[in-house]
DNA sequence: CGACGGGTTGACTGGATTCAAGCCACGTGG
DNA sequence: CCACGTGGCTTGAATCCAGTCAACCCGTCG
């Protein structure tokens, strides 16, 4: 299988941890930014910088065992379930500076696979060691918490925006969130590049390949977005009247 | 204001912190369950027990400074929040052994209302004071640590099916695990008792009452269940199979 | 008593799914 | 080079599930 063979090589690809983390586009967003220099050290020494994946790689699977949380460092990566009767569901994306895995902490196994959709460099931090340096860092245990805090949150408040709201803002929203995550990071283009496919995206939403490109032929003729190429939307109305009152059409 | 003056009393009622967590019915699920003596005498010492809350008083209000998370001993609770344009809508219910306010954790306020549903006992523990305590117990830190991934994990699962299945798949789901949670327990009994109005429960599958309603009424006319009283459902028929593979009637 | 809020029921509507066909870019092999 | 197949995506028509709006029931409380 061509598959598995390149999931082999991309697992087995470790590059030397000390290269100072030139892969990073993230480096604000790390655990390890601005600790005390010796604590600092030992998480270097603790985290693996591991890449490239490429797009259809996989970090890990469902139900391999839990011993690492993986901070992504540039790329993209999805996480999603396979269901019982078989359907894959896209349950998160995760982009530079985000943790991915939290979901297995608590359990002897990750809940999820873990896919790159683009090339992808990640620092792979061992759990319990991460721990162990927690407990010699209030610093450290506390941002570590809070982030976990952070996703609950977040969960929280996605979760509330799916559940009810049509289609088409649950697309709009999207889309606003990952303009504003390109505007924080300095970008001034109304141009949005989605990473991952449409069924991906689809999915996240939970909705139909289908209904996902109706939604967005049908922003296009609204003057909302122009669709230049099949990854790369340009916005062409500020999407946040529409999102802060819900649907009010008026 | 009725109501206000009933939440300030319910606010300002405390406890002696030292009655030995007579009120609680999940010791084996405290987070200081077990630990060393002194660490757990220090723990002993942080948590705060309150109570009781009665149904309709607040714990702690949306954008309240976040100061602690609050395990429930007994009673039951929800947590909602108000969105942009007024509707309330249900996040999550928190029974007896759960921890609630986790998502306050990284914030500097809460971001839900909790609201008690019936008679309610919980403990109160400072958010800093429990972070300090976690440095100097290992065992503590990773419990806790652990709780909140799998109130991540959670999320995660309680998403993936809130997507995609039809309404009556989410409600037997809700019934499925609210009985199990019984069985857990100790209870052999089918019945189970809502503890919340079923506009609540509406609100957190994401159906209107109406639907809820309509759902509830079918189930019956198919013979999965039995509208004893209001509050109370008697399960007629066991769950799993429904659940396990995801619509198939055959 | 009458008002009220929670809950149920009914008829209708609409948005998203389903099923089916077609399009387009791409790679493969003749 | 072109025919062909494939996979991701789009488009169209029919269906269906849940939402909406309205009426009604019922227990509670002033």
């Amino acid at each position: 299988m061509t598959n598995q063979e390149k999931n082999c090589r991309a697992r087995l690809h470790l590059v030397d941890s000390h290269r100072q983390c030139q892969h990073c586009q993230a480096e604000k967003l790390c655990l390890s930014f601005g600790l005390d220099q010796s604590i600092g050290a030992e998480m270097r020494d603790l985290i693996q910088e591991r890449g490239p994946f490429q797009a259809g790689d996989t970090i890990y699977r469902q139900s391999d065992p839990f011993r690492s949380i993986y901070s992504i460092q540039s790329g993209c990566v999805k996480a999603e379930t396979v269901t019982v009767d078989g359907r894959a569901s896209v349950v998160g994306f995760f982009h530079p500076g985000d943790l991915a895995g939290l979901d297995g902490i608590g359990s002897k196994t990750y809940p999820t696979d873990l896919i790159a959709l683009e090339t992808t460099w990640i620092c792979e931090i061992p759990y319990k060691e991460l721990l162990d340096l927690c407990g010699h860092s209030p610093k450290l245990q506390s941002r570590f918490i809070e982030r976990m805090g952070m996703t609950i949150q977040q969960h929280e408040q996605d979760w509330k925006v799916l559940r009810s709201d049509p289609a088409e803002i649950r697309v709009m929203r999207f889309l606003y969130q990952l303009h504003e995550r390109n505007r924080r990071n300095g970008s001034t283009s109304p141009r949005v590049k989605l990473p991952m496919a449409k069924q991906d995206l689809a999915s996240y939403l939970s909705l139909t390949p289908e209904s996902l490109s109706r939604v967005l032929t049908r922003m296009q003729t609204d003057g909302y977005i122009l669709k230049e190429s099949q990854r790369v939307l340009v916005l062409q109305k500020s999407l946040e009247d529409e999102l802060g009152l819900p649907v009010s059409r008026s």
